[in-house]
DNA sequence: GCCCTATAGTTAGCAAAGGTAATGACTCAT
DNA sequence: ATGAGTCATTACCTTTGCTAACTATAGGGC
């Protein structure tokens, strides 16, 4: 009985396209994170070490702020990362109170590797795609990261 | 230090746009989900009480495949809307093994209601893009809807 | 120079929501 | 009529978020 049609959603209407979204969205995040569960990092541990990758020598506040989480959540996910060599904690140059986070060697081979497996559930299913609706999707992944950033 | 620009992803190979698309989706749900916390229903609540809307007299089982979880994630989120009175659990017709859940009306008012709600955030938020943006997202939302589906 | 407030990070404890494994009730084909 | 399969549930664990409270440090006003 699932072959009813799911989502006489009104999408004309900003309320209607923001049901939409959220629902998707839900899905397909519970979907890759599932997709995760049988890699090394979680997803969570995962987008943090790529954005310490991208911003080398930043703090765990700039960090929760980034990726939108409270500082005590960040705190853990660093002390993961710590504890399993991906990332090394050293005192801030200027001002104690802070710590800078960066990535080991290790964690640079490793995120490679990682983001070629990680990514593959989700590529597969994007080849599934007709050319335009990947085209589509080409253009919305900057709005989606706007709208995620805000 | 968080001015800089954070997705030198490319965009162009679908590993690339598979990176982008997970990344804000992950930070996007996030944020909806703290959102959604002042409210009396969680998201996952909240999907699923409106599943139960659209495909009345359906079973957990196809709920839960429905939204990709596993049954007995399902059987908890049932038993805590069954518990706020908002779902019934009758026995199903033919197969006393099954059970079929429907939407009781205080849960229909209360749909409304939260809808209206929990959609305010992401609304607020599409109004500050451009009429361009909004649409390219309104014809990107029923790809992601396939894509969360498969 | 000394306090007082503000800030950065952490710790402690809680809640939401997912998962797997095992169980009980029922169905159905052999 | 029995044994395998199916559906829902229960029990338990994990991940990952949160808030509140604590510690250490910074920095300004007197």
């Amino acid at each position: 009985m699932l072959t009813k049609n799911q989502s006489q959603i009104n999408l004309r209407s900003d309320a209607g396209l923001a049901t939409a979204l959220r629902v998707s969205l839900a899905r397909l995040t519970r979907r890759l994170r599932r997709q995760a569960a049988a890699h090394s990092l979680t997803p969570t541990q995962f987008a943090t070490l790529a954005a310490v990758e991208r911003h080398s020598a930043i703090t765990p506040g700039e960090l929760a702020e980034l990726e939108k989480v409270q500082p005590p959540s960040m705190t853990r996910v660093i002390a993961a990362l710590e504890e399993r060599g991906l990332v090394s904690r050293t005192p801030h140059p200027t001002d104690r109170r802070q710590v800078t986070v960066t990535v080991t060697e290790a964690a640079q081979k490793l995120l490679k590797e990682e983001r070629r497996l990680k990514e593959a559930w989700l590529s597969q299913r994007l080849r599934e795609l007709t050319a335009e609706e990947r085209s589509i999707l080409r253009q919305a992944a900057p709005i989606l990261e706007k709208l995620s950033r805000i």
